[in-house]
DNA sequence: AATCTCACG
DNA sequence: ACGTACGTGAGATTA
């Protein structure tokens, strides 16, 4: 029989310090959980223990003044935040058929010592899980301890038993506590005796054993005379400090180890637990059941909901539908086919497929405006039936955006997951049905909460009209020379090979180029290059330690050609040839759901990010065209960021440079450098730039400095200066950060929120990311607001004057219109204008367009 | 699956 | 003593 013993406050300790903060939607901290839940799943794993049982502190106050490792840094008993998550640890527990195990006075650390000197009774034998060294002198004859440490950044978990320490310090675990006593330990205030380190004390109790031995016939000890002066005087100390070192094995709890056996697992109790805790993996981990969560408040909706046969429900569907105005339905799509609809109605529901008669009638209704249509994915169902030259119309939720507007960092915004997340019960019926039973009591909360969070216009006027907008982007997608991009490709192979060649000869020896591992070997041992920067694993071989190298080796220079070039081959020649469809074109997924800041992203492929920068990756433009006898306009809002910025902030100087029409970068030069602005050196101005970019992202002198080159109290110059003078923007700065505290989140000029637990960290290089993120968000999200605002209005204009334009990419704050030849010119007019118009704001909004056949051309 | 590197706004 | 700008996605290597 095996029980392990868990050493519950380091434990979490462990896990709270090393995972960042996590927090449930309604603010309540998970991390220390949730690592808890990860460190005894993997010991439960390996161990297969029969009993477990999770030691706590419960103090006294004038007990014994241990504390842990985390504390040592100057904190003073456990931060808020992990203090509300250890009732919660330990009701988990019990739910887990776990023992939790505390005592009035005593320490978790004496309750594993008590548990440790029952081990060998009736067979049983301890494993003691902990991060604290200390346990140690626990170790003998069946009994273990797992000791949780880090290793190079790395977690690992060494097994200590008799032989083990022995091993590692001569010594047997009972003398650990006698090297202790002479050596001290700062983190828990033993003082030990003044002047004996590790060294020393290691020593004198391999050769003497106890503190005993040493004392009782001090001066006839073979010892250097310092050392035992040293004794002499520390005499007290000694015995003190081994008191204060020894655990406490007398802990008056039950010391029956039978009595820690495992308890069944509360399943139901656990489950909702988790649930509540967004713990959703773990539901399915711990092989529970989602379904039978209890539901919050709401009256479950199972016991009315019938499944009604597909066929049979249309008629009845159809009359209900025309009735109330109403359809809640999730589509079931396949290559941008409509395969069925899934519809929930009047406490039914049902799958109808795309083969049934009169399907087209429920078509009908998709497309009606007049009929409101709750949905689960506006996007796809837009795709498929614009596809079919159709347009869905009248959609007034969608649960998937609904759920990322409400809290943009969740990862999956499914029906299921929603009914869980929201408090909403299941159905005791599943179906295959897509979730469109849950539908409607799901869209109902979500309805609810987004009034709450005044984000009803944003659903309703932005993303789910530019759902359709990018629905239709998807299936237009960008034209693309095939064989234009394949010679590309195979000139840079050429070139590849020969740098390849010339790089082996440079170094001497043939090795893979892309691997960061054999490279920094070949650089920093074989060339004995010196190496600049350290990664998690080792020396980085970046751009940026290559450049500092340049002129180190003939073969770095080559080395950095290689990785333009091998970048540019199989990321967009290689790349992207793969996913040309067979019309030609490029289609790329816009996602809406995935940022934290507003912002679509763009996957398989990424056409977000196509070279720009460098002259040779920014022919690979050439290659995206418009079709024959059409042409690409392109339209980039000009510093949208910054205007954003000065708009927020109300800062009177910015603004008025803005609208005057003046180059920002080069007024920001005159205020920091303090010149006349016509004396402006490129040198200024650039760096001005680096400046106004920094203040955007949050900027910390150091980074700046890192950025341009500067020193860091000339970078420390810039930024107060640049503060001193946009005093709107400095105070815009500080009130973000206080409102985003207060609130809990950040938040755009069109209420698009970002949740920011990371405001209330201890951790301070965390809470300084938080408070850089509670600057930024507010500029980037309403960045991103503005550009799918003006996408919506494009994308009605252009089918509003009836033409055949269409808009095929958006990169941020760029739009790419396809127009035939004739409607170009109006297209480009009709883009710069919804564009500048697409809001209201102190600062006038400019787009600049142009008009050419290829990115490249039409890309200033 | 995690890490490193690098492309974009 | 540490780790430094905000937001992304993809390919190659390595564990």
């Amino acid at each position: 029989m095996r029980l392990l013993v868990l050493d519950g406050n380091s434990i979490i300790n462990r896990a709270f310090y090393g995972i960042k903060l996590l927090t449930t939607k309604d603010g309540r901290y998970t991390n220390g959980l949730y690592g808890f839940l990860l460190i005894l799943h993997k010991l439960k794993e390996e161990l297969k223990p029969d009993g477990i049982a999770a030691a706590f502190d419960l103090h006294a106050p004038t007990f014994r003044h241990k504390e842990y490792a985390e504390y040592k840094a100057g904190r003073k008993g456990m931060p808020d935040e992990l203090r509300q998550q250890m009732p919660v640890l330990k009701e988990m527990l019990t739910l887990m058929g776990c023992h939790v195990l505390e005592h009035e006075g005593y320490e978790a650390d004496d309750i594993l010592g008590t548990l440790a000197a029952s081990a060998g009774e009736k067979g049983w034998e301890c494993v003691i899980a902990t991060g604290d060294r200390d346990s140690l002198q626990l170790v003998r004859e069946g009994v273990s301890v797992m000791l949780a440490c880090t290793k190079l950044g790395k977690p690992e978990t060494i097994v200590y038993d008799t032989a083990a320490i022995n091993e590692k310090y001569g010594l047997a675990p009972q003398q650990l506590i006698e090297l202790k006593a002479l050596m001290g330990d700062a983190s828990d205030n033993i003082p030990g005796v003044p002047g004996v380190g590790e060294k020393t004390g290691l020593e004198l109790v391999r050769r003497y054993g106890s503190l005993e031995n040493i004392y009782n016939d001090l001066d006839s000890l073979d010892i250097k005379a310092g050392v035992r002066e040293k004794l002499r005087a520390g005499r007290d100390s000694a015995f003190l400090s081994r008191k204060l070192g020894t655990i406490c094995c007398e802990v008056p709890i039950e010391r029956d180890l039978d009595t820690y056996k495992l308890e069944q697992m509360k399943a139901p109790e656990l489950s909702a637990m988790l649930a509540r805790l967004e713990f959703f993996s773990w539901i399915e981990k711990l092989g529970l059941d989602l379904a039978v969560q209890t539901p919050l408040g709401e009256q479950p909706v199972s016991d009315r909901v019938v499944t009604v046969e597909g066929g049979e429900a249309l008629p009845e569907l159809l009359e209900w539908t025309d009735k109330n105005k109403q359809l809640d339905m999730t589509a079931q799509v396949e290559n941008l086919k409509l395969n069925a609809v899934a519809v929930s109605f009047g406490g039914r529901s049902a799958v109808i497929s795309a083969q049934t008669d009169g399907f087209d009638e429920l078509k009908k209704r998709i497309c009606d405006g007049n009929i409101n249509k709750r949905v689960a994915d506006t996007k796809t169902l837009c795709a498929a039936l614009l596809n079919e030259g159709m347009q869905p119309g009248g959609i007034v939720m969608d649960t998937m955006l609904a759920g990322y507007l409400l809290n943009p960092l969740s990862s999956d915004y499914s029906i299921g997951r929603l009914a869980q997340e929201y408090g909403v019960a299941a159905p005791t019926v599943e179906g295959g049905d897509g979730g469109v039973s849950l539908l409607p009591a799901v869209a109902d909360r979500l309805e609810g909460e987004l009034k709450a969070h005044g984000q009803e216009a944003l659903l309703r006027d932005v993303e789910i009209p530019l759902a359709n907008v990018l629905a239709d982007m998807e299936n237009n997608g960008f034209e693309v020379d095939i064989q234009g991009i394949t010679e590309f490709g195979d000139m840079l192979g050429k070139r590849i090979d020969d740098l390849q060649r010339e790089i082996t000869t440079a170094v001497g020896y043939e090795f893979n180029l892309n691997s960061p591992k054999q490279l920094s070997k070949a650089l920093f041992e074989d060339l004995g290059l010196p190496a600049k920067k350290k990664t998690k694993t080792g020396y980085s071989t970046n751009a940026e330690v290559l450049e500092s190298l340049r002129n180190a080796h003939p073969a770095v220079a080559m080395l950095l050609d290689y990785r333009t070039l091998t970048k540019l081959k199989s990321t967009y020649c290689d790349g992207l040839l793969k996913v040309v469809g067979d019309d030609g074109r490029i289609h790329t997924s816009f996602n809406q759901t995935e940022t934290r800041t507003g912002r679509i992203s763009s996957t398989e492929p990424n056409l977000q990010n196509i070279p720009v920068r460098q002259e040779l990756g920014r022919e690979l433009r050439r290659f995206f065209r418009a079709q024959e006898g059409w042409t690409l306009c392109d339209a980039d809002y000009s510093q949208i960021e910054l205007r954003v910025l000065a708009h927020m902030a109300e800062d009177k100087d910015m603004i008025s440079a803005f609208n005057k029409g003046t180059d920002i970068h080069s007024v920001t030069a005159s205020q920091v450098f303090d010149v006349p602005e016509e004396m402006v050196t490129p040198l200024m101005r650039s760096r001005a730039k680096a400046v106004n970019f920094g203040i955007v992202y949050g900027i910390g002198a150091h980074s700046l400095s890192e950025d341009i080159g500067v020193s860091y109290g000339e970078a420390k110059r810039y930024i107060e200066q640049y503060l001193e003078h946009y005093s709107g923007v400095a105070k815009f700065m500080d009130s973000m950060i206080e409102l985003a505290r207060e609130r809990g989140y950040a938040q755009t000029l069109f209420a698009r929120r970002r949740p920011l637990p990371e405001l209330k960290a201890t951790n301070a290089v965390m809470r300084s990311f938080g408070e850089r993120v509670a600057r930024n968000t507010p500029i980037q999200g309403t960045a991103a607001d503005i550009i799918k605002i003006a996408m919506v209005r494009v994308y009605n204009r252009l089918k509003k004057e009836g033409m055949k334009a269409r808009l095929i990419l958006q990169v941020h704050d760029e739009l790419i219109v396809e127009a035939p030849l004739e409607e170009a010119e109006k297209a480009a007019a009709l883009l710069k204008e919804e564009m500048e118009s697409a809001a209201d704001m102190a600062v006038k909004l400019a787009a600049d367009v142009q008009i050419g056949r290829t990115w490249y051309d039409a890309k200033g």
